[in-house]
DNA sequence: TAATTATATGACCAATCGGTCTTATTGTCA
DNA sequence: TGACAATAAGACCGATTGGTCATATAATTA
């Protein structure tokens, strides 16, 4: 965590850097990413940034951190009106929430697919024993309890499944990355809900012919 | 490429490098990969390194392009007997061959998936122009194939399926890493074999009861 | 106002980077 | 053997890295 001295800062000095953090952060891994060139976009001089961290690591954690616990706010609101929903419902909500927040927040999406390739395990592992394992544990709930519903075939084994709805979710922003590039996406809505129910209903109906 | 004097050297010295700058660029990014270490690893001087190579990038290129190559021929035995096999049959081999590949060539298969990370947009389009587009039409090919063949439920969305299928891919080797991480997974091929049929059961019949 | 504490600053450090360059050694041909 | 080309070698270069530290300034307290 950043010294008091971070959080005594004036509101618009903290967001600065934060925003610097950010950009860097989103753009390069944690070894590419530069301490200096965070300094030098915040304006503050190096000496500073060591008085509001301890480290590059005190900051990393704290910035991806950031990134995680904004995307958690941004489902929670969703998930109190969730228990209601279908199966289907409940995973085409997801994967249409999950779209709209890179929508909105696109540098905190960037930052959380750069920290999924991250290949330093001294900051893999602070992120992760700050405390947020990931909500894997999330599409495993949905599946037992879709499947005591009966809505889910009972030869489905849940593991395969809540694997393939991970590499699904990735995959619709890989869909919208590879086709839309850096272009503002905000017309492509249309596209993109295609895709997601194109790829339920493979999910849902499977392939075979009959 | 690198210079014909990397050529003219011995098998062993040849080799030595190559297993250096595979061990290199597999555990890091092309950035924080280092011409040092593997100098240091091949026990050659830093001035012939630059006897061997242009760059950084030309090794990089040369070692990527080796494990492309690698995986294609490995691939390319399968390929022939292909066209009489099922959908099933077919995506079920690509999956199978796949974790096999991954199994006799750890070091490729780890310095493929690093390369998917790769953050580098010089790095990543140098190889790309080395020819090899990534045989993502494969699957495509084998989707168009199968409808005609009515193999396939025309309601299902081809390009939805390829981008699926890609995932799923992934998802199998995500599979037997989160599991087995760094063990010699030799003895597991049950489970993988049973993940791998799990998945396809789900992308065949779908999840839905009824 | 004087003393003390908190913060801001950038020169500085050793380490490392990719890459160069001069020099020493080796191999080849006449 | 002598001349010339190929290769091996590592000291060296400027740039950059994460991090330190002495010093200057600002804010706070007495």
């Amino acid at each position: 965590m950043p010294k008091t001295t971070f959080f005594n800062l004036p509101d618009k000095k903290q967001k600065s850097i934060i925003s610097a953090a950010i950009d860097e952060f989103s753009k390069a891994s944690y070894n590419s990413a530069s301490i200096n060139q965070i300094c030098k976009n915040s304006n503050i001089a190096k000496g500073s940034f060591y008085q509001y961290f301890t480290d590059k690591l005190d900051l990393y954690v704290y910035i991806i951190t950031l990134a995680i616990e904004e995307k958690i706010k941004f489902f929670s609101s969703v998930l109190t009106e969730f228990q209601s929903l279908s199966l289907l419902e409940q995973i085409r909500m997801l994967f249409v929430k999950g779209v709209e927040f890179a929508k909105l927040y696109p540098l905190y999406a960037a930052l959380g697919e750069q920290f999924s390739k991250e290949n330093d395990e001294i900051a893999v592992s602070a992120v992760l024993k700050e405390g947020y394992k990931q909500s894997e544990s999330l599409f495993m709930k949905m599946i037992d309890k879709a499947k005591s519903k009966g809505e889910i075939n009972k030869n489905v084994d849940s593991y395969a499944l809540n694997i393939m709805l991970q590499s699904m979710n990735n995959s619709v922003s890989e869909f919208m990355k590879n086709k839309y590039g850096e272009v503002n996406y905000e017309k492509y809505d249309e596209d993109v809900n295609n895709f997601i129910d194109s790829t339920l209903y493979i999910l849902f109906h499977g392939i075979k012919n009959n």
